[in-house]
DNA sequence: CGAATAGTGTCTATAAGACAGTATATC
DNA sequence: GATATACTGTCTTATAGACACTATTCG
């Protein structure tokens, strides 16, 4: 069928029309492990599976709209920035009907994400092996099957995570306002799942101009020297 | 509105659902400038008016196939590697009514495009100045006055491209089957804005080892030394 | 003081820019 | 041989890894 023939038999006016989704991949790192936040679907298809929270989008609502009422209404976390990742168009992703899905990515440091944990919305452990990417419930070995195209979602997540994370301040994200350096450095390291040389990771990060000290140091207790907090300066 | 209320109101299967569409941003080389393609528009609204080649998809077709559709019909180019940029979804960014457009990059050597500019589709240069982009038509100093927020696009285009040249092997789409190390830096070159180091970039270049010599020469007549010509080995 | 981590200095390896030199085509 | 570009060798600089060393805090 070429262009000509197309439009002749396409008016967008008067034929189906596919419908929107936003989904979003919300990460956090708990001890040197990813996860993803997982909802429990409350509707048809695959009612009580587990999957990448989202919504349609309004007929009058922006794309990053639809994205930041997911976050809150369904992740139930506070207004953070999100990052549109890729939007997952193949015909049959959805078994309803016709579903394109625009998927975002978040980055929530865990002592936040901990306190919306609740009995239809949990993180799951990203296990990533070369280019597969399995989930499995946190304290378990079984792995997680994920409604619709979910893992692929996940697996882009993650590519564009590793992609983003020597050039941008997308890092940051995981972590509280005030950080220390090492862990700063274990973020880096679990992203990347592998170990980085301490002076070269701190010169790189104190020479970027970024970091600002805050004269306050870690506190907790523990018999070792506390280190430096800093802040990020954002912008 | 929370997510019950909205969820109350929208039904995917009875309310209006947004139309969604694919633009190609097709960019080329022509001496030391890159283009973009531009289509005059034959639909309202912005009848005549320039525009990136788009469609809208269809209900059963996916966007990818969608984008190659545009690719052959509106483009008149023979199948090329796209790459999906970016999906645009403000709700006033078309004026008929919502539509969404997922946007789509794609790199074609000049002596590919030259053969398939017509009356109504032609490559304008792109004036990138800072974070701001301007077209003119080739050969003129004028701007030129895109529809919707097709200028955004290219401008997302752009940055997308410049940040992907130094790891990926996109330039080379930029050039013929065998092209020699001075075509490639100057490709490079145009796409950074800025002149690059001559040894360096040999080095860096054949220190990939993905650039095959092919044992010829380039040939033209030209009264100095013909440079070798290389291939490059895809996967 | 012992323990454990914070933070740094030094050496080495690698990569890229600057610059100038040699090589090789055509005219 | 003149010319213009292809291609390379060398020096310098910046960056990162490896490794070991000193510093600091708490029990």
């Amino acid at each position: 069928m070429n262009e000509t023939e197309f439009l002749k038999t396409y008016d967008p006016s008067a034929f189906e029309r596919p419908s929107v989704t936003v989904d979003l991949v919300l990460l956090t790192i708990v001890r040197d492990r990813l996860r993803v936040m997982l909802v429990e679907r409350d509707q048809q298809p695959a009612l009580d599976e587990w999957g990448l929270p989202g919504t349609f989008v309004g007929i009058k609502e922006s794309l990053e709209d639809a994205a930041v009422r997911v976050l809150g209404t369904k992740a139930g976390l506070p207004s953070r920035r999100l990052e549109q990742l890729y939007t997952f168009g193949a015909v049959d992703r959805d078994p309803r009907m016709r579903i394109i899905s625009v998927a975002y990515l978040g980055l929530v440091p865990w002592e936040v994400a901990q306190a919306v944990v609740t009995d239809t919305r949990d993180f799951a452990d990203i296990v990533a092996d070369e280019s597969e990417v399995h989930l499995s419930p946190p304290g378990s070995d079984e792995w997680l099957e994920l409604t619709f195209d979910h893992s692929e979602i996940i697996a882009t997540a993650l590519t564009r995570l590793r992609g983003k994370l020597d050039w941008s301040d997308i890092a940051y994200d995981l972590l509280p306002d005030a950080f220390t350096l090492r862990e700063l450095q274990i973020v880096h390291e679990v992203i990347l799942g592998r170990r980085l040389n301490k002076p070269a990771f701190r010169k790189r990060m104190l020479d970027t101009g970024r970091l600002i000290p805050t004269g306050q140091r870690e506190s907790g207790g523990a018999a070792f020297r506390p280190a430096e907090l800093y802040r990020v300066a954002r912008g």
